[in-house]
DNA sequence: CACTTGACCTGTCCGC
DNA sequence: TGCGGACAGGTCAAGT
């Protein structure tokens, strides 16, 4: 479930690998995960070479020499995996090289593309970036860079959390847009703010000791200031440890991820509170699986 | 308009 | 061992 660290983390290794390849062909197999037609694929993305990655929320630009990019959402079992060029006499040493959110066999990494491999993008020397997507949620489009602002999802997207100008203020405005549902589904509604997922709404709901039910409206000024402060300290710390996904993850080396080392909540249910001791447990809130610590976040009703 | 729920998919896990 | 069903969650469309 690729949220805002993890596509970060897609980003930067991509970007370190990427700007200056130029594409020489691409293999399709499902239709939805990259549904331009071949004549634009033709004319603006073979020969042409990427310039930089970006990212919004938890969409990846790839942007190209063509003034085209390749708009990329993991939605939840997403990945793009670069595979650096053979080494023709020297295989042992030409160990891919990958990003994105965990693959569910490590040990088939040097073996892509596989039976979720969507998209294969090979560039002409011979390195590749794989589109891979269980689930096929997730898309690739590409379109005119100019364009991108101009989509709906673009338009309507909430601010970036760890941006300077996204001061408490600002958070507390924001919620008032959605005060009268709960605060779980606010920080997970993408027009609030963008790139919160259900693991870093859990823990940073945790670490300002707020219930995930708690109606919006209700919450003090001091709560939403702590939960602001919450929130950014749990997407820096995650981005500075690569990201995190919830199991059989690793990173471009084979390491495992390090998100069991720092999750106080998400799925550990049945384990102890860091913080008191008592029990975690699941609950559902706003169609999503929740944890919580029912000692330190204790529902306050609002009057209506 | 504000808000909630179901659909989109496939793989995994649990109970029988 | 197999089989059915619940579950996983980001976003959008359709519902109340």
């Amino acid at each position: 479930m690729p949220e805002l660290p993890e596509v970060e983390t897609v980003k930067r290794g991509l970007q370190t690998f990427l700007p200056g390849k130029i594409f020489a062909t691409v293999v399709c197999d499902n239709l939805k995960s990259f549904p331009n037609a071949s004549s634009d694929v033709d004319a603006f993305l073979i020969s042409s070479s990427v310039v930089k990655v970006t990212r919004r929320a938890k969409v990846l630009t790839i942007q190209l020499s063509s003034n085209y990019s390749l708009v990329i959402h993991l939605k939840m079992t997403g990945q793009l995996v670069f595979v650096g060029p053979a080494i023709i006499g020297d295989e042992k040493n030409s160990t891919p090289l990958r990003f994105g959110a965990g693959h569910p066999n490590a040990s088939l990494i040097q073996a892509l593309p596989d039976r979720s491999t969507r998209v294969t993008f090979k560039f002409i020397d011979g390195s590749h970036l794989h589109f891979n997507d269980q689930r096929k949620f997730g898309w690739v489009r590409l379109m005119p860079t100019s364009e991108i602002p101009h989509m709906d999802f673009f338009k309507k997207l909430g601010p970036e959390p760890l941006e300077d100008s996204f001061t408490w203020h600002v958070f507390a405005e924001r919620l008032a847009r959605r005060k009268n549902t709960t605060i779980k589904a606010a920080l997970l509604d993408q027009t609030v703010l963008a790139g919160v997922g259900n693991i870093y709404a859990d823990e940073s709901l945790w670490g300002a000791r707020i219930h995930p039910s708690t109606i919006v409206r209700g919450i003090s000024k001091a709560k939403i200031k702590s939960l602001h402060a919450s929130l950014q300290s749990v997407l820096r710390r995650s981005i500075a440890l690569g990201g995190s996904t919830d199991r059989n993850y690793v990173d471009a080396t084979g390491k495992k991820g390090s998100y069991l080392l720092f999750a106080e909540v998400f799925r550990k249910e049945g384990s102890a509170c860091s913080r008191c001791g008592h029990q975690i447990i699941k609950l559902r809130v706003a169609g999503r699986g929740t944890h919580i610590c029912p000692f330190c976040q204790r529902l306050v009703r609002t009057l209506s």
